[in-house]
DNA sequence: ATGGCTCTGTTCCAGAGA
């Protein structure tokens, strides 16, 4: 089963690049992040016609979450965190698919830093730590996927000495990530590339891509019962290199589905 | 330290992104 992640930064604009993707990499499920389009100008025909089912959380000119699932319609557990009755934003959908339960999310950016914006992410957060431990709780398998504007360490943002003012990479940001990873969660790509320098952004400017002047900010954090399904990760990064990218890549992961726990089987244990 | 690029809205620029 292939789990990708990926900022598609625009869908509107860039609806031929994800169709593309879509086609290529043929991921089981996609979050996407940024669609950055109001709830009933998400072009779902057309991702319905690439054979895939799809729920979304649009809003107008920013976010914008969506998760879709090849051959089957995702379930909807539900979208929003819990805590600010006031948070408009669209950044959190939630859904199973087949055996898994999968949690889509865009996590703010928080620039400028200090300020409301960057109070903001960190209150965001707090309020993912809250879903992500009673997600744990569950003991189902959980993919948590998504755009999570943190650079975890240094080995994930080419020249750390630059970011650090930034609300990606400031000590405030990085505590936060991981009080949430202490829960248990495994990170994907940097259990199968242990010390290994990967990006899933690069930014337009100064030709960041070419000069690979990139950061690792998407993840796919698994929960500990999915955790030993993990067989293969990667970044499709000749993605970013096409005409009108994104500025992400898409970021995958390949889980073994003979070692993906079933809820069902694991109930009914617990039931003489 | 700043600016560099790309997109959206209803545009002849401002704001956001990271």
């Amino acid at each position: 089963m292939r789990i990708a992640t990926f900022n598609i930064n625009g869908i509107g604009a860039r609806l031929p690049a994800l169709l593309q993707w879509l086609e290529e990499a043929r991921p089981d499920v996609a979050c996407l992040q940024e669609l950055k389009a109001p709830q009933e100008k998400f072009p779902a025909a057309a991702i319905e016609a690439a054979g895939y089912g799809v729920i979304w959380h649009g809003q107008k000119s920013w976010n914008g979450v969506a998760i879709l699932a090849r051959g089957t319609q995702p379930v909807e557990v539900g979208r929003g965190l819990a805590g600010d009755p006031s948070d408009e934003q669209s950044r959190y959908i939630e859904a199973v698919v087949g055996d898994v339960v999968i949690a889509g999310l865009y996590l703010p950016n928080g620039n400028p830093a200090p300020g409301p914006k960057f109070d903001y992410k960190l209150s965001w957060m707090e309020r993912l730590i809250l879903r992500g431990e009673q997600l744990i709780a569950t003991g189902a398998p959980v993919v948590m996927a998504g755009d999570y504007n943190v650079i975890p360490t240094d080995l994930d943002v080419y020249k750390p000495e630059r970011w650090v003012d930034d609300a990606l990479f400031r000590p405030e940001t990085r505590e936060a990530f991981e009080r949430l990873m202490a829960q248990g969660w495994t990170d994907s790509l940097r259990a199968m590339y242990p010390g290994e320098k990967i990006y899933t952004f690069w930014d337009y400017f100064r030709n960041a891509y070419g000069r690979d002047a990139g950061i690792r900010i998407d993840h796919l954090l698994l929960s500990p019962s999915l955790a030993p399904a993990l067989k293969a990760a990667g970044v499709d990064r000749d993605v970013r290199g096409r005409e009108k990218p994104s500025d992400h890549a898409p970021t995958w992961i390949e889980l073994d589905a003979k070692k993906i726990p079933k809820v069902a089987k694991v109930k009914a244990k617990e039931v003489p």
